[in-house]
DNA sequence: AACATTGCCAACCGCGGCGAT
DNA sequence: TATCGCCGCGGTTGGCAATGT
């Protein structure tokens, strides 16, 4: 449909409103109420065009609208709903009273999403992320190491030495990723959270909404988050909330818990799986251990996820030990020499 | 103190849906 | 059925404030 542009032709004022602009519009509406946004600004006396003065009270007028910040309740709500609905801001206004969907919108781009990614959660699928090619540009990277870029030898050395313990850290946390984007999904659908069993699942939402993506949804659903006043199964903090998700997905890697022991990573690391495109930094003959077996092989087999090895832990304790510093710097300093 | 950078959010823009004609 | 025009939605932008250098 072709359709002539309105408010580029008009002479109507733009900008911020004035305290009077908004008393005219208020008034106005008050009165009058707001059956024609056209007609309205030239009813009310406002140089301003109708879309303008529909957006000043939907966003900021409007009585019943609730300022200030976001309640630690209400950033949980709002996460569970994206990952079912994604950027549907005016859906998940609906479940939220007083909240635009400008506001919801805001909040989540300068708030939610950072915290999110900070937490290597893809805030698009909420699901972990395992595009880390981009924090690391790897031509950049072995660049510097195959030419060096200082005078001392030493120097190239430990910047070499420093740079394979970086590369060899991400390659364990893409296979780490990899294994739970895996191992959530299949969690998730055993669990009939996202099967045929429980049709009605989104009943809550009560507009017939069409549910996308929810195998993509990396946070378990439940009608309750329809419910802003239900009882939050979760503890408010939503990152607490995010974490006891993770662990809670640890069932998910087998009846006992996908069991990873220490010789186990580096192995992983150094054999490459398929979809790996990172060069094998050090022999898989210097990790003596079992590897994390290949998830496509091993599905539904928990024995494959363990080699026995008495000292074992979940692979989201490995993830913790990871970011341990003091961990996995004496780790890897025990592999790399 | 001055300037630069970053964060935040209100407002705008353009598109699609949908009812009216 | 085709077209028009209003409305709502999601993405983007511009400007102010806060923070850093």
């Amino acid at each position: 449909m072709v359709r002539s542009p309105r408010s580029h032709s008009s002479d109507f004022k733009k900008g911020p409103w004035t305290p009077e602009e908004d008393e005219k519009l208020v008034d106005y509406i008050k009165r009058n109420g707001h059956e024609n946004w056209k007609a309205l600004p030239k009813l009310a006396g406002l140089n301003r065009c109708g879309k303008s003065c529909r957006l000043r009270w939907t966003n900021y007028l409007r009585p019943d609208i609730k300022r200030g910040k976001f309640s630690e309740e209400e950033e949980r709500v709002i996460v569970n709903l994206h990952s079912v609905l994604g950027n549907k801001w005016s859906r998940i206004a609906n479940h939220l009273p007083g909240r635009t969907d400008n506001e919801i919108k805001n909040f989540w781009n300068t708030h939610i999403r950072k915290k999110l990614l900070q937490m290597g959660i893809d805030p698009n699928t909420h699901k972990p992320r395992t595009d880390l090619d981009h924090f690391l540009n790897l031509s950049q990277f072995l660049g510097a190491a195959q030419f060096g870029n200082t005078a001392d030898p030493l120097d190239n050395f430990l910047q070499l030495q420093a740079d394979a313990t970086q590369l060899a850290n991400i390659q364990l946390l893409r296979n780490l990723l990899q294994i739970m984007n895996t191992n959530t999904l299949a969690n998730l659908e055993s669990n009939s959270l996202l099967g045929s069993q429980n049709p009605n699942l989104f009943e809550g939402l009560g507009d017939g909404a069409t549910i996308s993506n929810t195998k993509e949804s990396f946070y378990p659903v439940s009608q309750d988050l329809f419910n802003p006043l239900a009882t939050p199964q979760a503890p408010p903090n939503d990152f607490q909330a995010i974490s006891n998700l993770w662990a809670s997905y640890e069932g998910g890697f087998g009846p006992e818990g996908l069991n990873i022991n220490n010789n186990s990573l580096s192995s992983s690391y150094g054999t490459q799986t398929d979809q790996n495109p990172l060069p094998a930094l050090v022999s898989a003959s210097t990790s003596p251990g079992t590897s994390i077996v290949n998830q496509k092989e091993s599905k539904g087999d928990p024995s494959n996820y363990s080699t026995g090895t008495p000292a074992t832990y979940t692979v989201f304790e490995g993830w913790e030990k990871l970011i341990d510093d003091d961990y996995y710097s004496s780790y890897w300093k025990d592999i790399l020499e």
